[in-house]
DNA sequence: TCTTAATGAGTGAGTAGTCAGTCACACCAT
DNA sequence: ATGGTGTGACTGACTACTCACTCATTAAGA
């Protein structure tokens, strides 16, 4: 009966607060800015999403779904090192294309803003704790809660993309071995 | 030759800031905050720091320090292993009786408002770097930067902190278990 | 006495969010 | 088809507020 909003000015709204997050931190992102490079008014925002915490809680819940979206092909048969080694391969794969998409996400975490119902078990979420619950079968580590080991394997790949974008030379290297690393800890092989 | 400053001041706004963004972000620490917790005038903290970043980074620097003076009793003469032990346990010692400096001293990495001139490298930095290139001798991790080995402990440590102070009851477990992981990635033993 | 620390109201540059007015569109009656 | 009408998206100037930083003045201390 009226008026319809437009889908796509949603989006252009979300990959404007992406870019400019990435650019200048959250912080340095103000709302006008976001419209302004959004190519909207600084008022219809405010129609798409309530309050400025409010776009960047769905920003971040946006950004996870991407990523699982990108694991559309996981092997779901194979032993817990293939499936790891799959999600370790993916994560770094985005760090590399697009480094703006992890550096938000971990600053939106950081940030303290997100509400607590926007944390649902993700898919990949789920897959990362299966797989590190079976590499951890039946040596010390299976004792210590699932949650700490993925939070310890997201770490670690965190640091392995933020490193290997500073320093470009070394990503096969880091890739390799740092997934050596990683498997040998949970592992002990 | 005039009426002097006073160390005790310039202590008691860093003391303050740390607080104050310890518990409410560095974003949400506003200068007038910070000078009202610390006793003084808004006015007179900028004559101990030219600006707010001034202020960040030699708080940044005074925490850095902090934790070096914290590894007086380093075991100089022993090996890899127990000297990583000992940094470990000094790092999640000083995650549980001072949160804050660890939560603050990671956020002010975050906000990309340190200079990099305040990086000098560090008593802890260097034997890390040392018992990270020992534990690794002879084997694959040999070939990755010291500096990616570095990060990825620091990463490790830091998580196992948060993990505890959010699960205290698991403490006992993640600071053995997670320093086995750890020593385990490095080295395959 | 003379320099400089200390004070806190004041300044100006932002900021998130609002609102009265405008306009595009879906629906309906002719 | 055609014109009219209700709805709500759209706009950007505006508001109320916060922030880092300044400055005229006062007080301390060498």
């Amino acid at each position: 009966m009226a008026r319809p909003r437009s889908g796509d000015k949603k989006k252009a709204i979300l990959d404007a607060a992406l870019r400019i997050c990435a650019e200048r931190g959250i912080g340095g992102a103000p709302t006008s800015a976001i419209s302004k490079a959004a190519g909207i008014a600084e008022g219809s925002l405010f129609t798409y999403f309530k309050t400025k915490d409010d776009l960047l809680n769905e920003l971040y819940l946006t950004l996870r779904s991407e990523f699982s979206r990108n694991l559309r092909e996981f092997p779901h048969g194979q032993d817990a090192r293939d499936r790891l080694r799959y999600i370790w391969d993916k994560f770094l794969e985005l760090g590399a294309a697009h480094p703006e998409q992890l550096k938000v996400l971990a600053q939106l975490r950081a940030s303290g803003k997100l509400l607590k119902e926007n944390e649902p078990p993700n898919f990949a979420l789920v897959e990362l704790m299966k797989a590190t619950a079976e590499a951890t079968e039946g040596n010390g580590l299976h004792d210590v809660p699932g949650e700490y080991l993925v939070l310890m394997v997201r770490a670690q790949a965190e640091i392995t993309v933020e490193f290997i974008n500073a320093h470009p030379e070394f990503a096969g290297v880091c890739r390799e071995l740092g997934f050596k690393m990683l498997w040998k800890g949970l592992t002990g092989e």
